[in-house]
DNA sequence: ACGATTACTGGAATCGTTACCAGTACTTCC
DNA sequence: GGAAGTACTGGTAACGATTCCAGTAATCGT
């Protein structure tokens, strides 16, 4: 059905290695006729054969938690640009933020792909063994690995976003303010965390413990996370979610709720989402450069495929952005009191 | 470094045939001594060789317009939810609803998968024949091809769903609407577009070719039709946008307009946003089941690759859902006159 | 005119796996 | 006890490309 170089060679009378030598650019006497055939049989080379001979797959692995996360989506289509103009295809898995999902996708990989972006579900679970025995290149996006300094990264100033976020409702004079954390064994999760905890401790603002909720960067979790928060004895004047997922789910509470931002409460979050100048108010967000991490991910990983990186290890850390948009202002003083326990719905977000 | 078939084989004393047996299940007599020396040297069967050998390469091909547009990202990951259980690897790829860049993925792709989840830029472009040619299985997702209706496809009613829209906007009392139309060579382009007027026919409405504006899909173009439709002497005073990017391009212009929906204008999408319900107001939309057209294409990809499809094409077609939130009310009198020119801004949107 | 250089050529081995085809040992049955 | 069946075994040839290694013909330099 499919031509192979066997074909191309018997018809155009010469040998299959000339007839290679032909795909390889190589000047060879019956040019014009193997060119021929090659266009009448609709000759392609077999990838797959390819593949073996040379152990060269001309294929990558993006492994991010959640494709449908508009931040993963973004850093996809990052990598994927880079990778069309390289000629390279682009294996994308999601692991759901599941260390199992993770060690099965990574295995599935090995032999298949020539580099791997991987953003590790946990800091401290390192499934990178066997793509490392097998020398495939790896580059971390967002996310670092305990053992994994030597390996290339992207990430951004989560901790500095973080205290972006802080200093900015510190200056609005916020004091009791409510963090929805992500996992502390993800490096954004524990950075942003540590890094708005440090910016109130500069400030002298200690945070009781009650007021920090860890979610698990999903939906869901910023919702719970958000009637806890406001089920308080002492209300906070301010939220601030570690992620685009978390404020989802946290606005949807408020909104549940019927707590007006930012007259009862200020919000802030990490990442900017495309919808976020039209809500009103405007939601104030810490943005970061995503489609940029996917891009700059795909060009480390291809400088080490080809073998060109340094030897050592490259980590690059983008800068975050302060978004002041409309959902923090000064607390008001008839909201320093409690939410009213009447006013938590029972039930679940969507 | 990384062990073979044949490495096992020697250290275990038995033929890489007997290896190889015991790979996919037989019984063999040294099962035991296999399985250890297996362990002990952490082998995986190379799949790149046995692709070549068998085939089969367990990997498929999803190709869609962008991954960062939220339908399609829900759409890849219904794709990849049932192709993980599957144990098939999944290549993304984005046109960017170019047929040329279509063209090559495409080809890019034979060879390398055993099916492909296709959603084609053009309907009157078809560059499917290499695919065919190799017997690759094709699904098409959410947009048919011209000479396709042999290849199995999941769609959702877009006439219908455009229709109810419509019918919404018209039991409101709107008769002066603008379309924001995608791409007429498109499948849901030109069916949301017939759709819509076809039920505005239905009730006596025929709609001024000046009120239809035929963007591409894209946030720019839904933000610039908006801009036009606006512009008119004689106002609009609903306006329907045939898909998710172009809404929000049209909010972002109605909202660097000034306009206020729906006291001034009243609006209503094509396809659900995460965020939608947060607006306000709160949006109205056309739903439809997104994951699941992904989840469904998959299978019947599966069913075709297992050669267990029957002959001829299946063709699943979705039910759309009108959210009837609060970004549509009857036409005000005050907003029968036109937008004042004055309140038209220069420049673009983000 | 003769060895050296240049410009090609094709045969055969190879990548790692699977599958066909005999072959061997052991059991079973009449 | 011999034929037939069962339960394995391993050698070898593929799959479709690339590459090493000779080999041949033409051109070059002196």
């Amino acid at each position: 059905m499919v031509a192979t170089i066997g074909d191309v060679a018997r018809l155009a009378g010469v040998s299959t290695t000339t007839v290679s030598r032909h795909l390889a650019g190589q000047r060879i006497r019956e040019a014009a006729a193997v060119q021929a055939t090659i266009e009448t049989l609709d000759f392609r080379a077999n990838e797959v054969a390819r593949s073996l001979k040379s152990g060269v797959t001309r294929s990558i692995g993006l492994v991010v938690p959640d494709v449908s996360n508009p931040f993963f989506a973004a850093v996809a289509k990052g990598v994927e640009s880079v990778s069309r103009q390289l000629e390279l295809n682009v294996f994308l898995s999601n692991t759901d933020e599941s260390v199992e999902r993770e060690r099965a996708v990574l295995q599935g990989l090995v032999g298949r792909v020539d580099g791997v972006i991987l953003v590790p579900a946990r800091e401290e679970t390192d499934n990178t063994a066997e793509l490392r025995r097998a020398n495939v290149p790896i580059v971390l996006l967002d996310r670092r690995l305990r053992g994994g300094n030597d390996l290339d990264s992207v990430l951004v100033d989560s901790p500095g976003g973080a205290a972006q976020a802080a200093e900015h409702l510190l200056s609005l004079g916020h004091r009791r303010i409510g963090l929805i954390s992500g996992p502390l064994d993800t490096t954004p999760g524990r950075e942003r965390h540590d890094g708005f905890m440090a910016a109130l401790g500069a400030a002298g603002v200690e945070l009781d413990p009650t007021l920090i909720r860890i979610g698990d960067f999903k939906l869901e979790s910023g919702y719970q996370a958000t009637l806890r928060l406001l089920g308080l004895p002492s209300a906070v004047t301010a939220i601030f979610a570690a992620n685009n997922l978390m404020s989802i789910g946290a606005l949807r509470a408020l909104h549940h709720l019927g707590i007006r931002v930012p007259d009862e409460l200020s919000f802030i979050g990490f990442d900017d989402l495309e919808l976020a100048e039209l809500l009103s108010p405007p939601l104030s967000v810490i943005s970061r450069p995503a489609v940029e991490q996917g891009v700059l991910a795909m060009r480390l990983l291809r400088n080490r495929i080809e073998g060109a990186g340094s030897p050592k290890a490259q980590h690059i850390v983008l800068e975050t952005r302060l978004l002041v948009r409309g959902s923090c202002r000064p607390p008001q003083p008839s909201s320093d009191g409690a939410i009213p326990a009447t006013r938590i719905p029972i039930g679940n977000p969507s």
